[in-house]
DNA sequence: CGCGTCTTTGAATGGAATCAAGAGCGGTGG
DNA sequence: CCACCGCTCTTGATTCCATTCAAAGACGCG
């Protein structure tokens, strides 16, 4: 709204193919250096020109386990990209209603469903101690306007959130409960992968109660489908303790019947 | 990717504040008259400025009852404004599932979460005789660079958009199926005033089947409820015409019997 | 160890899906 | 004008899956 007069460093952009100042290097390595940062804002920027998303991010903020990153109602001032640990959001409604809108893992970036009021619509809860880099909104936007690329990836990410959604949806109208638990767990070891953990073996951060929440189901339809999964033997997963056994089965599972391989030919195991 | 060249109007980006060249008045203007800009991509910018939209956006195309905008998988050249009639969109998977993703009306921006991979991920289909606005999208993003308030304009967009799906996701896991059905007749309701148009008396453009697949249910379902609500003497809903009878019964239904509203009191009536 | 929280399992219930049949509606053509 | 057709919508009977209510077991933490 009010121009660029509010930041001071932007009116003297900084040049796209000259030396950085001493200053925003030290920042700007940080990027380069983390762990997720092809999953994060820097996603498809050339790494050595995430030097100008170094003048944007913050030093990181630790949050302790079920504190609140942030709250809906309160106004949007930084994005928050995950570096350590993992979130919950949550989503209200006045009767005190709710649903948790997502899990966030290592490289996410939480808070782009409040850029349209400017107030976040969500509570973000922290399922574990775990550490952030804020990145101050309204200096985002300034420093996206001085560099596309930035720009486009915000563009992107917040696409990416929609078509989630839409995913996520599907899943809700149209799968059972088995087939939705079987869908989480492997979404969950898909982005395990990517971030560079095993695909077949991982803790779980969230309560079965946050899981059935997610799913859109009870906390006991959670308990009873696992059980059953495991009687099946295509997963052992016990507390919190995941291992999936047989992803093909698995994979089957998801996708209906209607998949290749043959769901009626797996016989329950004797769990031991 | 390959810059600006591809533009040659934005070699010579339009000065701010003087007056506009004739070849962009005329289609400016179109955006100025239009009877939903304010819902459409120039909201929130200042009318006498979408000179610039109007450099943008092509001349309307017709899309024929039940024929395909775009199909999933097609890539990404427009985004679409819808100026009349009204579209759905629908994602399928590779099972033959889908679901709809969303009814759209005049004012409404399809296309939004095919920027993440520069491919359509719905189809998107005219439930009547429609007409929309192309905005071509690589053109689109060049002049949002040179004009950030359009930039703002399709963030908040995009951000709106998560949101109607966060609480599409919030509809799925808590309500019954008929709060469903009263919480979408009430949001079509709030989508017309927002047009113009009557809160109480309007035409559905969809079939019931069409409505199930956006509630989650069944269409023998939809019918049940739109019966039951008619018994109640809430709506007069026959075939495609909606007269909504007792707006805050129909709400206090939306929220459940924690509203204030006492359902309890509602008693059938029988209909003549 | 004891407490509270989270998880598991069982039995009964209920709401939406499914299966099935018939009614209404609009368009077409004789 | 009416007969016919296909499609959408409505209603009924039954089934099934997830919820609800209940109680006990496992786990982590002070």
């Amino acid at each position: 709204m009010s121009g660029l007069t509010d930041f001071p460093l932007l009116e003297q952009p900084v040049p796209a193919r000259e030396p950085l100042p001493l200053h925003l290097k030290r920042l700007a390595y940080r990027c380069n250096e983390c762990r997720v940062n092809d999953l994060c804002l820097p996603t498809g920027l050339p790494l050595h020109d995430n030097r100008y998303l170094g003048t944007l991010i913050g030093s990181r903020i630790r949050v302790r386990k079920g504190a609140a990153l942030f709250n809906a109602n309160v106004p949007l001032s930084h994005l928050y990209s995950v570096y350590s640990g993992s979130f919950k959001t949550n989503l209200n409604n006045a009767e005190g209603q709710g649903v948790i809108i997502n899990f966030w893992m290592p490289g996410d970036v939480l808070g782009l469903d409040a850029i349209a009021t400017e107030l976040h619509v969500c509570d973000a809860i922290a399922l574990e101690d775990s550490e952030v880099c804020p990145v101050p909104y309204h200096r985002l936007q300034a420093v996206a306007r001085e560099f596309p690329p930035l720009q486009q990836s915000l563009n992107r990410l917040m696409s990416r959130e929609i078509i989630r959604e839409h995913e996520r949806v599907l899943m809700l109208c149209n799968l059972s409960a088995e087939q939705r638990l079987a869908s989480f767990l492997l979404g969950l070891s898909r982005r395990f992968v990517s971030r560079g953990y095993s695909s077949n073996g991982f803790m779980l951060c969230m309560s079965r109660e946050d899981i059935a929440s997610y799913l859109g189901l009870r906390l006991e339809t959670i308990c009873r489908s696992v059980a059953h999964l495991r009687g099946l033997g295509i997963v052992n997963l016990r507390g919190r303790l995941v291992e999936i056994l047989d992803m093909p089965a698995l994979s089957a599972l998801e996708l209906g019947s209607a998949g290749s391989y043959a769901i009626a030919e797996l016989k329950p195991v004797k769990a031991d």
